[in-house]
DNA sequence: CCTATATCGTA
DNA sequence: GTACGATATAGGA
């Protein structure tokens, strides 16, 4: 055993070897060399060796190395491929003669008795930077063997590099040969530029020259990406901003980490007189006759007395050489599904599809002169002919609306290939300027006609349908008796694998994946007031955008669908998103009824207490002024009446929000009251009683919301035009908003909830035992909190006490900060941190979730659900304290918000088939995140509440069998009100 | 005319 | 302290 614990001083000299890419350098500019006995390649073995011997000996490599370690990269799954899965995918194999000798230049290490380090997750740069950094500290100087250009970004005054190869030392000046900056830089360029050995991808149209220039004109990346609108040319502006997150990530994936926990401290790496024995015996096993001779002389041994390494002579039963180069095969990859893009189907692995796929997806140019207009039956049938030959279609409805309920269909486009794409206009009318009647532009297919043609594609079981936010297209031809089958979407493979990461709407798809820009919808339609709706576009140029919209779809879902496989995420597609497609399409089909009458009168009373309101208003102010202007109330409070206790806002101006109001209320003022009261009374009025009966669909009668599916970050759903999930409920005057979405004549609301969903899933993902035997004992959680907190028992408890315990457990949802909780109970800061405290103490596997949670998070850049979700926070890592803090409670919250998020999709994506199989008529009509609304026939309700719940309860099931029981309850009333 | 800000409704 | 969307006002284009 050597004593390897000497301790680093500035006199010292740590020498660092890039193992890894010393082979293959040496591999390829060395002449190949062959063991004699067995032709075993030896060739950068050998020139391995003799540095190493040079370097020990100091023979021309002053000063003389005190620390050495020979560095390798260790397993290809590294924190890298975690943040950017293609990082380093497309590398080639390795030649065959290659292989054996990572294995023997290990083992050369350990005849020279030097360190050879490597370590899980981490590259050997990584290592090396972290080395490097340490012996900084303490005034030492480094040198790194290596001509990586990787490496570069750590040349300064105390580290330099050398190049084995070319025997050169690399400086600040080599660096600045290579990148046209100081060393300081060469981040910030490698992360514009990109890397395509390595797939970094950097910024698209800037290369090292570019990214050079653009740093001396803008200092460094971060000022040049908040500055990028500054840029005269157009492209690079355009990509510079398109592309500021890609470069972002860039930044990260090339950043060498300095900060590797090491395995082997810089300390162990000390250069110790080696072994010399079987220094000799190693050489002599490779044969490298001159080289051992050399070490013989040098040590004095008898070259004859030693005999050969016999675990490395030629013929040796299981060598090290043969053992261990198995264990650097490929990786094993499970086989690719579906699959269907030209060229790239005999790629071997998941990964490199995924990656040529991105690669080939910017190489053929849109074409849109391309683009077929087709006009006639026959040529429709040629396409949806040829759609059934190729086995899939990317189609896109155009139409004259955005809301899918009430949305005309104008025409239609479908794609094959890139480039191979068409527009089948159906309904264009004339422009109607006024020289000629407006009518059906001549020469388009009868609409029935073509339905009639497409109908079989669009069902037919064989031919897979591809779009873009699919649900739309789904419903506007479900309402034309269509309903697509099989499909996948776009938007939503790119939400599962990007969610919180990029947008997932086809433009900046389209630019980040394909390096290409579709036209503009205004370019076709104009915008503003001179904006015209779809059909009044001349067919012209319509058929280049709606063609491109559906070529684009097909192109992204080559790269998408090849990326969902290689990133395992084909089952979080197809269980949580592809399903819920037509569940909400048929929801929203469906719509919900309210009063109108009731919201009519309500709006009239609501008008009536803000009419009173604002006569009193006036005459506390002593003038009239608006109630609903933040800054002239601010005025009027805190200029005219001096009311003390005012907050400013983040802009400068009078705080008026409603915990301000409250606090002053509260002291007795009576002016902040009555504004409370109208400004409930006015939220009511305008955002409820009044907007809802505007989105009453003329031909149903009913209301027909639309969900999004891939817009959260979390997973939840959301709601809009109108939102249905913030409908009031906490007071009695919202109420009676909510008293007025009713059932249909013969039916009754239906309303099933999770009791607690997130905190029975905080139990079980935080696996506390206390917690979770409170939920299995169906014990109230609140009092259970604050019994084990503040020691009171449950019976008898002040209801004070309970709700400060609830406030408590609501924070750990959200991530909990004293600031929050004390913002939240209205108590001093140290107070809410003392109960944080208890809280942990009481609840340690709590505190160890969320730390878990961060440290995850802060590493890979996302957290994951139960389920597999990926949420992506990019700014987990920022340097900024708040927005790092906020990115942290986010992602704590994200794990349990959207676990439940994925139960209650589950649920939904089965109850269509349990409903009807259980021969019921019940309808599901809206989600809001833990609720589900039904409408049911009124002599259902009682076979129907126990299909719902057992659906719901049983969601988990069997990907996930939860320890924490599921409690849902559910209701049936006239109205939504009394149903909840 | 369009965008940003403040406010407030929900889970 | 988390996650959303709608409304009104205000101010620059």
């Amino acid at each position: 055993m050597t004593d390897r614990t000497d301790i680093v001083d500035p006199n010292d000299h740590v020498v660092l070897i890039d193992g890894s890419a010393y082979i293959f350098r040496a591999y390829h500019a060395l002449p190949p060399l062959t063991r004699t006995s067995d032709k075993l390649p030896v060739g950068a073995v050998a020139g391995f060796c003799n540095m190493l011997w040079k370097l020990v000996r100091a023979q021309g490599f002053e000063p003389k190395p005190t620390h050495l370690a020979v560095v390798f990269d260790k397993s290809e799954q590294t924190f890298r491929k975690e943040i950017y899965p293609l990082y380093k995918a497309q590398r080639p194999d390795l030649p065959e003669d290659l292989i054996p000798q990572f294995p023997l230049i290990r083992e050369a290490t350990r005849a020279f008795d030097l360190a050879c380090v490597e370590q899980d997750r981490y590259e050997a740069d990584d290592i090396m930077a972290t080395y490097a950094e340490q012996a900084k500290a303490r005034g030492t100087r480094v040198t790194i063997i290596s001509s990586d250009k990787d490496l570069m970004q750590l040349v300064d005054e105390k580290v330099r590099m050398y190049d084995p190869m070319k025997d050169r030392a690399i400086g600040a000046d080599e660096v600045f040969e290579k990148f046209g900056v100081s060393p300081d830089k060469v981040i910030d360029v490698q992360s514009l530029a990109g890397d395509s050995v390595d797939n970094v991808p950097g910024v698209p149209g800037i290369g090292i020259k570019t990214a050079a220039q653009l740093l001396a004109d803008y200092g460094d990346l971060d000022t040049l990406l908040a500055r990028a609108a500054e840029i005269k040319q157009t492209k690079r502006r355009e990509n510079l901003i398109a592309f500021a997150d890609q470069a972002r990530l860039s930044r990260e994936l090339v950043t060498l980490k300095r900060d590797v926990p090491l395995e082997v401290p810089l300390d162990e790496i000390a250069v110790v007189e080696p072994e010399t024995r079987r220094l000799v015996a190693f050489l002599k096993a490779m044969e490298f006759t001159t080289l051992t001779r050399r070490v013989a002389e040098a040590y004095g041994i008898e070259l004859s007395a030693i005999e050969p390494d016999p675990k490395l002579v030629a013929g040796a039963p299981a060598s090290v050489a043969f053992t261990e180069a198995a264990e650097l095969g490929p990786e094993p990859e499970p086989a690719a599904g579906e699959d269907a893009a030209a060229g790239t189907d005999g790629l071997a692995s998941p990964t490199e599809r995924a990656v040529a796929r991105v690669a080939e997806a910017g190489k053929t140019p849109v074409d849109r002169s391309r683009y077929e207009t087709v006009t006639d039956i026959a040529r429709l049938r040629d396409w949806v002919g040829r759609a059934f030959e190729r086995g899939y279609v990317a189609i896109d409805t155009e139409t004259n609306s955005l809301d899918a309920m009430q949305a005309e269909l104008v025409g239609f486009s479908l794609a094959l290939a890139p480039n191979e794409a068409c527009y089948v206009p159906l309904q264009h009318v004339g422009a109607g300027d006024g020289l000629f009647a407006e009518g059906l532009v001549p020469g388009q297919i009868p609409l029935t006609e073509a339905l009639e043609t497409i109908k079989p594609l669009l069902e037919d079981d064989g031919v897979l349908k591809i779009g873009q936010n699919l649900k739309y297209d789904w419903l506007i031809l479900a309402r034309h008796g269509i309903e697509i089958a099989p499909y996948d979407d776009t938007m939503l493979i790119s939400y599962v694998l990007d969610a919180g990461a990029s947008p997932h709407g086809m433009d900046p798809l389209s630019m980040r994946w394909l390096n290409h820009t579709p036209i503009k919808y205004e370019e076709v339609a104009g915008k503003g007031k001179g904006a015209v709706t779809f059909d009044r576009v001349a067919i012209e140029k319509a058929v280049e955008y709606a063609a491109e919209d559906a070529d684009v779809t097909l192109r992204l879902w080559q790269v998408l669908k090849a990326r969902l496989i290689a990133e395992r995420k084909s089952t979080v597609y197809e269980t949580l998103e592809r399903p819920l497609v037509t569940v909400l399409a048929n929801m929203e089909r469906r719509g919900i009824l309210i009063d109108r009458q009731m919201l009519s009168r309500l709006s009239g009373d609501f008008a009536q207490g803000m009419a009173r309101l604002e006569a009193e208003i006036s005459e506390m102010a002593g003038e009239t002024f608006n109630p609903g202007s933040p800054k002239q109330l601010g005025d009027i409070l805190f200029g005219k009446m001096q009311i003390p206790g005012g907050r400013k806002t983040p802009t400068g101006a009078w705080s008026t929000g409603a915990d301000v109001l409250e606090e002053l209320a509260e002291q007795g003022h009576e002016l902040p009251r009555r504004i409370l009261d109208w400004r409930q009374l006015q939220k009511l009025k305008s955002t409820y009683a009044d907007a809802l009966p505007t989105y009453v669909n003329p031909h149903s009668g009913r209301v027909h919301t639309s969900f999004a599916l891939a817009a959260t970050t979390t997973g939840r759903l959301s709601s809009s035009e109108p939102n249905l999930q913030n409908i009031p409920v906490r007071t009695e005057e919202g109420r009676k908003i909510r008293k007025a979405f009713v059932a249909a004549p013969g039916h009754k609301l239906v309303s099933a909830d999770y009791s607690q969903i997130e905190l029975r899933l905080l139990a079980e993902i935080a696996d506390t035992p206390s917690l979770r035997q409170a939920f299995q004992d169906g014990l109230d959680i609140h009092a259970m909190t604050a019994s084990e907190m503040f020691g009171v028992p449950i019976a008898g408890m002040p209801a004070e006490v309970r709700r400060r315990a609830k406030a408590i457990n609501f924070g750990i949802i959200y991530g909990i900060s004293a600031f929050g909780l004390a913002n939240q109970l209205s108590i001093p800061r140290e107070e809410a941190g003392a109960y944080i405290k208890r809280y942990f103490e009481r609840f340690p596997g709590i505190r160890a979730y969320m730390d878990e949670t961060r440290a995850f998070a802060r590493e890979h850049g996302y957290v994951e659900t139960l389920f597999g979700r990926r949420c992506h926070y990019p700014d987990i890592a920022a340097k900024n304290p708040s927005i790092r803090a906020f990115n942290e409670r986010a992602a704590i919250n994200a794990r349990l918000q959207g676990s439940a998020a994925d139960i209650i999709r589950r649920a939904m994506a089965r109850m269509e088939a349990a409903l009807a199989g259980a021969r019921l008529e019940a309808r599901m009509l809206l989600q809001v995140h833990d609720e589900l609304i039904f409408e049911v026939p009124d002599d259902q309700i009682a076979a129907t509440i126990p299909v719902i719940t057992r659906v719901m309860e049983e969601a988990p099931m069997p990907a996930v069998a939860l320890t924490v029981p599921l409690k849902v309850d559910a209701r049936a009333a006239d109205n939504w009100d009394e149903a909840h």
